[in-house]
DNA sequence: TATGAATGAGAATTCATTCAT
DNA sequence: AATGAATGAATTCTCATTCAT
């Protein structure tokens, strides 16, 4: 899975208790960014709903943008395992099957979290900035390259900017599906339409 | 700009000033968020960059979110209008040709503003939750709508459904353009083909 | 008196009321120093002791280090002040009498602010480095080297290093005195002997 | 100075250990002092640069003050005894040659710690006041005063606050070549100036 | 004894908002 | 209406110290 450049921790979690304060600092951020959002969402806050004291949150994120990225992190892992799931699971597949299992796995992936996910998003984009990670999404397009690779011959040749926009449009639609509560039918099948049409329209 | 034509020569002057304190303001702010992004968003920055004091910012918008809400109409306001444009434009043109009028509009009425337009997105969830405003993707998808329907022939039905995805689909692509700085054509090309991929594959 | 740069300032105090919280703040922070050393001196408690809000010493202060340098530059200007006063007032008398003068000058601007001046002299070090700062050192020396200028047919050459050990020394035992809550005559008695002694030997 | 004997062979090794431990906090903590200053001083900074535990630092002292006095006693300590080595040493000697060696002799104590040895001395007095320690300076003033004693027929009586203005006098030239990086002659040679003059000044 | 994770009071700083002028 | 000085709650972050292992 990614491995994220640790620049940005301040201690690296050795035994087996601090380990386990991460988690539950990283969980305690994710939860009160969930049901406050961005404006509700401070290391005190943090701290307190986690049961554990400020310090500990600076013991292990040297700033609160620092907890943000790491969350990122999580959430991008999470997508990314999803995603790398339901390509090995396609393995032989027909596309629109391939395509279904990677929107499906994608959904379940945010699925429960909408709310925050779109909030890390949105954070993203400020913290990268600053970050120097090359952010997951190189990754994450090799994989889909790699899934429509498989149907060449159907689709004819993929060039990298017609995944950016699959990219784009997926995540769009999944964050909207979310948002609007749709069901996991509904979403799949109007995502599906989406990505089909771009990719077999011309 | 257009002079204003004086009748009230009592009153107008003040109703005159007023107004353009509050588009100096509104102009302010954009920049603000532009330049700084939502964390040096604030109202004393905002009155300091517009030449005027706090008070007066206050004056006009009861609360920060309030001056925030009129700069999302605003944003809104311009992108209905070049839709609007686009689709009396469109006027007994084919689809492809009215597509192609419509996401250039878009792309034109975001353009030189992207960061900010991306940030608004964003203030719009959370501030839509407080307020009451109905919003103006109603009015988008209407307009939509109607364009659509003219080619009802080719298209066959329409559903609601289908226009919010067409709408949640371009505007992430916009957006993903502009971040990208792709060239107006590019841009124009790729979402065309999204969009017609939607309406077109079954 | 020595323009200090107002690179520090965070806005120019330009109505009555500014001028006079400026003024409030300092003195208040010259309390709190004198009272609690540097370790009770924090923005907090100069802004309760001042009877103002944190927020006013930070409209006047960009941060707790430029409230401290303004607290510095108030001492020199005063100790700047004194040496000219007594210089001016020797003109024409003997070495001997215009360095009583000068000694006593400098004694009075410090007494009752012995411990507060002992604490801006030490944080004068650390803050000099970040800010560009000339340092009243500059005038100080140009001062006391015209007044022994006017004897420089009974000294013989003085050269610059002799004047900054004058200073050095001066400095020193008027602190010490000032501890030792010597009485000015007797402190006056010793400091003139090093100073004479400085002076007249080889 | 003051070392306790310690005979108990049984305890000797872990003593030895437990020594060794203090001279790694000291050496630690004089360092940190060094490259940071007091504001990068900190319990924790200590203990990582001494490869230590916090916890064992605060083994050894019972709080931070009581470093920072262990530190100031060990600084305290290489001053009296390059003074009392430069006093044996000018044994015989005549004035100016005795002094040379004791000028020297504390040129070369401080030397290299220059930083280190003024952020002492400013904390000195900050300390002193709470804790009851008599201060070194009662024994630098007995070896000035025997120093002075020897040529008391050239000198006349010396009494006590000479010696302290003497001691003061060197303290704060001493600080301000160190400070100014003047070379060892050359700092050597003013200060004997102004010790020289206020012994033989009348 | 040693370790280092955890604590939490405390300090610096910001900024939405008010209100006397 | 406009001004801008003043407010103070809220937030980020630090660091001396403790204590379970």
């Amino acid at each position: 899975m990614a491995k994220k450049s640790r620049q940005n921790a301040r201690k690296q979690p050795l035994q087996q208790r601090s380990r386990e304060t991460v988690a539950v600092i990283l969980e305690a951020a994710a939860r009160i960014l969930e049901e406050r959002g961005l404006e509700g969402y401070n290391t005190n806050a943090v701290a307190e709903r986690g049961g554990v004291s400020v310090g500990s949150v600076y013991q292990y994120f040297p700033n609160k943008d620092a907890l943000t990225l790491a969350l990122i992190a999580r959430f991008e892992d999470k997508i990314l395992g999803a995603a790398q799931t339901a390509i090995a699971a396609s393995e032989g597949k027909d596309l629109k099957t391939s395509l279904k299992l990677l929107i499906s796995g994608l959904l379940k992936a945010h699925d429960g979290r909408a709310q925050l996910n779109r909030i890390l998003e949105t954070e993203e984009g400020r913290l990268r900035a600053a970050s120097s990670d090359p952010a997951a999404v190189l990754d994450l397009r090799k994989l889909v390259g790699s899934l429509l690779a498989r149907h060449a011959h159907e689709l004819g040749p993929i060039d990298a900017a017609a995944i950016d926009d699959l990219i784009v449009i997926t995540r769009a639609m999944v964050d909207d599906a979310l948002q609007k509560e749709l069901s996991q039918a509904a979403a799949q099948r109007r995502i599906l339409r989406a990505v089909e049409g771009y990719l077999r329209w011309h």
